[in-house]
DNA sequence: TTTCAACACGAAAACGTTTTCGAAACACAA
DNA sequence: TTGTGTTTCGAAAACGTTTTCGTGTTGAAA
């Protein structure tokens, strides 16, 4: 008979557990003060040498470390903040979050990540429910629903307890914080520039609803750049994709019925769609249609052709976020300064779906 | 002169901050014990109708939450688990973190993201900092750096002291503990046969190094059904790439110096750029060269021509991870149940990288 | 009037720390 | 012996909860 499993004998896992000692048991075991023993590990003059040194020996056998639950409780500190996204698949987000992850590790902070899927009722209720202790501050970017319906109460509530917040990215006007954003206006008119430069004029918008901020921006640049060059802003040129929809057809239709020199997507999956069904339409990138994206993300980094984007650079983002909360945290209560809104420079990164 | 910025008087910000209310205060405030204002809370039988109205109304307009420290500290519990990947910028694992936070949420449970880098330290110092009170429980997936060295003491310590751990992805044998995985062996020997099924026979396997767990399996899978398909396996078409170097030029020379029909790589990026080097070579994908890769992530969808991928599913992975782990936590004391090695299943997604 | 429930509430311990303050013990000078 | 310091330690409070147990009050039954 072949043995098919190995049972492990309970009492024998149990001897194995070394359960998490605690001052209590070490003051008990070496018949000292709970308060000798915490002093003696944080090296207090207070204790002799000899003490110092047994208790400090005992410890380091038992493994003791602080508990770090007590240590909040007490400090009302967790070092740990919390970054509130939409969704972490984009991979934008994704290069925040390690950002902020990088920044908070190297100043002692943990990172909790919360997800809202774009969804109001869950941001609100992640926001409640950790305010009440469980984090030092906040990092976010706000859901598309939350931006659509212009209720942030729940941001100002948390500020309101006196726990900072920072925004980024998708930031409102309507709270007062720190915020860490790019010029989205200045960007999208660069990268309009950077096509009318190429003596293109019959220039393509794919962007999204007005709602998002970030959409809203970015037309307005590509608008404002038109319209700096004497180029006629052309409705037709320009399609608003609510982001639930399927939205393959409408840049078919937009792709056929007008003949287009260029597109400027406000985003990755707007730029590599596009790049698709043009592919589809039998028009060649760049020579017949050229296409700047927005995000500097693995998509447009290994699409065929290759897609320029506006880089955003997600991590310094990230980093920058975590530095100003933090600095917020540990400086709490000198002086109240200023709230900051720190502009990130972005970067036209020049790829292959652009014509020289 | 223009105002240029608005100064807010500090004395009225600190009017509007209301401080996070207590237990405490509240039965100052009503001139009760804190006994009394948390069965009230609670809705306890103990206190009269009269007194829990009152209480529960005072409570409700001064929004009182309770602290979750004190509970965690009271409880024992975080509500809190951990999950540690090598990094989250790539596609995979933010999928399965995605898993992990949703199925985390419908459970009550917060998720801290550790980002190791693929390096044994950070693994290390991360878990011993949270296994101290931190956090329930770990969901993780090991570093190159610690799958190099086979130094596990960390977890195991960590699991001594009856902290659960969920392994997922790259694991290890040394290791008892749950664990969710593909069968990676069997998910590389189908793609490797559904291009021999093709008829193709000059098949090239791009590779990690052998002490990457995924891709020596993959690469096991790979022998597998060539050998019974009674091909010889041809060690010049076998590429094992050093993660940290610069590899194209290797797949340059393995696409050169033999006429390859068709190529497996066992993840996203080799199989995206033996794509895009084969078609500066002037191969044409799928006619010249089918490419099948592994992990269905965004760059296989929107690469041009798409790529045919086993795919992992990173979500299922994350969720199945998180229901293990948790089931774990809430069931714990009762009998000691033994571990579980979950097996997901992965689906060939055959796109426009493979002829038929 | 006594007795006994039932009711309504409070005191205190517990979770694991840190820190303040007081005090015991001892040494030494006057 | 008394007074003055110094050294070394412990008690207790504090952080914010929950929960056990005790207790005082009330009302009714005996």
């Amino acid at each position: 008979m072949k043995k098919k499993y190995i049972f492990i004998d309970k009492s024998l896992v149990n001897k194995k557990m070394k359960r998490k000692v605690t001052l209590k048991q070490i003051a008990k075991e070496l018949d000292v003060s709970i308060s000798t023993v915490s002093k003696s590990l944080r090296n207090s003059l207070e204790i002799s040498e000899d003490t110092r040194q047994k208790v400090q020996a005992f410890a380091k056998l038992y493994n003791y470390k602080p508990n770090n639950i007590a240590l909040s409780l007490k400090n009302k500190k967790t070092k740990t903040i919390c970054i509130i996204i939409p969704e972490i698949i984009h991979h934008f987000f994704a290069t925040v979050i390690s950002g902020v992850e990088h920044v908070a590790n190297e100043n002692g902070y943990n990172v909790l990540v919360c997800l809202s899927d774009e969804s109001f009722d869950k941001e609100v209720i992640n926001m409640e429910m950790l305010a009440s202790g469980s984090i030092d501050g906040f990092i976010m970017s706000l859901s598309k629903e939350t931006q659509q319906k212009k209720d942030f109460h729940h941001i100002t509530e948390v500020i309101n307890q006196g726990m900072p917040v920072v925004m980024f990215d998708r930031v409102t006007n309507e709270i007062l914080c720190d915020k860490i954003i790019i010029d989205d206006v200045h960007a999208a008119y660069n990268a309009t520039q950077f096509l009318i430069d190429k003596g293109l004029k019959k220039i393509a918008l794919i962007t999204t609803v007005d709602y998002v901020s970030v959409g809203k921006l970015r037309t307005e640049g590509y608008k404002k750049a038109l319209k700096s060059n004497d180029i006629d802003i052309n409705e037709n040129l320009i399609l608003k994709i609510e982001d639930t929809e399927d939205f393959d057809h409408y840049i078919e239709e937009l792709l056929q019925n007008n003949d287009i020199e260029a597109i400027f997507a406000v985003n990755e999956l707007f730029a590599v769609t596009a790049l698709k069904i043009a592919n589809k339409l039998g028009k060649n990138i760049p020579e017949d249609i050229s296409i700047i994206g927005f995000t500097d993300g693995i998509i447009s980094k290994y699409s065929t052709p290759s897609i320029t984007t506006v880089s955003q650079n997600g991590i310094k983002m990230g980093g920058k976020a975590a530095k100003m909360l933090i600095d917020r945290l540990e400086s709490e209560d000198e002086e109240e300064e200023q709230y900051k809104t720190e502009v990130i420079e972005t970067e036209l990164v020049e790829r292959e779906s652009t014509k020289n």
